[in-house]
DNA sequence: TTGAAAGCGCTAACAT
DNA sequence: ATGTTAGCGCTTTCAA
């Protein structure tokens, strides 16, 4: 590495090479006004020779636009920030807008420091990912970009957030449970205190009320997002509930726990016990045994979409309040296939659900 | 969100407003020249009252520096890339500098679009994260700034990259399980076709021989890096080699599966076999059953590493050729302590070791 | 101790 | 059809 570090070439070293001024040569490099087609060849083919890349800080500086945005992210680039940062990479991206990566560990100290950076680069926008936990305080009130919240919600009404749709999740694996015939079904989650456990809990409930069926055994199994967890519940729930004959988990974590217990206490999944995770974790989900069903809440898909939002916002068009975005299903052989899986492709069953906000 | 969005104050109005000229508070802000203490203090009080940032874009373009680096990742912010990104966002964040994230997802074409956006952004200088396969062709050659592999290799033999020492991870799972008592230690680990594989079973081996022993069974066994293989070769290690006593996994993920076939075929951990792993991947190695003695890559301070060998190669002291960084062993209940281990907590016991190039 | 002016690289009016 | 000029926000001479 380290060829002698020579610096880029200018606008001015084009125009120089092409014989023409630099008004010119900057009417020829962006297609602008009219130029005798040979000048605009000369120009463009000085530009290629020199290898010249317009200074995009110069632009930015006229312009007033920096076409970058900050995308701050509360919990180290964690499980679920990836998909998000993906999707909206990809979005923002094909909008020719680059992203500046802020760590904040959620820490408010560390997330102040980076949004001052990030104004003073004059980012056009700044979206803010987390960990769906319970809203958060703003980053700032009355910032002069605009901000979008993903997997994570302001506690300010008004600005704009995209969330998945647990409630949904919930509703769509219980639908799914139903109509493959099972009926006492339990649910071993995590802990109260995530918004995210109760929302599915509730999705759940909602789904086999409509059914005029209620959790099986104690109701909503709250612990630890952990395997471990997952054994430990399995056993609760069998004492109380022995007929039980499907298991809904909060977390793709939990349900590999239930397999587990299930298959060292002699239930066979699915045949005795179906089994359906959340997460769509594909390390989990697909190295349990059997390879899990479970609800994919589609985050990269929910970054592109929030991105999608911040780009509307810096065009001026913002939007607010909180977006839901619908989970879906992924059937594998933890759960039997419902009957109109016989219509589909039986090794694997999508279901897309539940509304969009 | 979006308040109106008012244009950020420039120099300009905080001159105006402390009623100096631009340059005068240029210095006054800066801290240059001479000025008297009670101008200085007008000028910081309406910087302050403004919330006045100087504007990045205008600064770099007088510097010729930015203050910004491109990271570009080829594995779709991956297992492996995204603790290389923690330490180097945090190297560089405390050197004051901002990172542009590009995910290639291993696409040239993707990539040569970043090198060539970042250089019109004008980085100071690239980082190239990847996933650790074989040496990999140059992002360009002839760059303007310079690039620094981490986690990754250039064919260029003068090119900047840091990797972790497979070999050195090899040597410290052997030496911890003879320190323990193990002599017939058997190796599962992922496809020959990575590198990263063949050098752990080459460490492995070498710190082996130095006792004089070998592999057990039919040498290593290669496959997939999954559970499944975990489990699919342990049967095969154990019809060829019944008297195992340790056996060495590539990944965690392997050391997993092996975790479950043993105790499904009734083989105690560590009491019979003991194990270990690689990878230190967390959501593998503490749910394991027992929690996984494993080698960790240290990835996180890889690329705080990494990013350290671009600051100084920016400041113009360029290190070139591979760098190897050393593996930690991480003990938990799948191995024995070592002797010495009752003079330490007796929990958790973390050895470094290998050398540093 | 402060101010005025030039210039970083680029674009967009305005001249020619 | 092309050139000239001003200016984006900032720092840095140089002059006062």
């Amino acid at each position: 590495m380290n060829a002698p570090r020579r610096a880029p070439a200018t606008i001015t070293d084009v125009a120089a090479l092409a014989e023409v001024s630099v008004g010119t040569a900057s009417k020829a490099l962006n297609g602008r006004g009219q130029l005798r087609a040979e000048t605009v060849a000369r120009v463009l083919a000085a530009a290629d020779q020199l290898g010249f890349h317009p200074n995009a800080l110069a632009r930015g500086l006229l312009s007033g636009r920096s076409f970058t945005v900050g995308l701050i992210t509360t919990d180290s680039f964690g499980r679920f920030s990836i998909p998000i940062m993906l999707g909206a990479e990809d979005a923002l991206g094909a909008g020719q807008i680059s992203v500046f990566l802020c760590d904040s560990r959620d820490d408010p100290i560390r997330e102040q420091h980076y949004v001052r950076t990030l104004l003073a680069r004059r980012v056009d926008g700044i979206m803010v990912a987390g960990r769906r936990a319970d809203p958060r305080p703003p980053i700032s009130t009355n910032l002069p970009v605009p901000v979008v919240y993903a997997m994570t919600q302001s506690t300010s009404p008004t600005d704009c957030s995209v969330v998945p749709d647990d409630v949904g999740g919930g509703r769509l694996a219980i639908e799914h449970l139903l109509a493959t015939g099972r009926t006492r079904i339990g649910h071993i989650t995590g802990p109260e205190r995530f918004q995210a456990a109760m929302l599915r809990a509730q999705g759940a409930r909602t789904a086999l009320a409509k059914a005029g069926l209620e959790l099986a055994g104690p109701g909503a199994l709250h612990g630890e997002w952990s395997e471990e967890w997952g054994r430990q519940a399995t056993y609760i729930l069998l004492r109380t509930q022995p007929d039980t004959d499907a298991i809904f988990c909060g977390s793709d974590q939990i349900a590999r726990g239930v397999a587990d217990a299930l298959r060292e206490s002699g239930h066979r999944v699915p045949t005795d016990i179906a089994l359906v995770g959340f997460d769509n974790w594909d390390v989990h989900a697909s190295a349990c045994r059997p390879p899990l069903t479970t609800v994919d809440m589609n985050l990269t898909e929910l970054g592109r979409y929030a991105a999608e939002q911040l780009l509307a916002a810096i065009d001026g068009d913002p939007a607010h309040g909180p977006h839901t975005l619908p989970c879906r299903l992924v059937v594998r052989a933890s759960t039997d296939l419902p009957d109109l899986g016989r219509l589909r492709t039986p090794e694997r069953v999508e279901a897309a659900d539940t509304r969009r906000s």
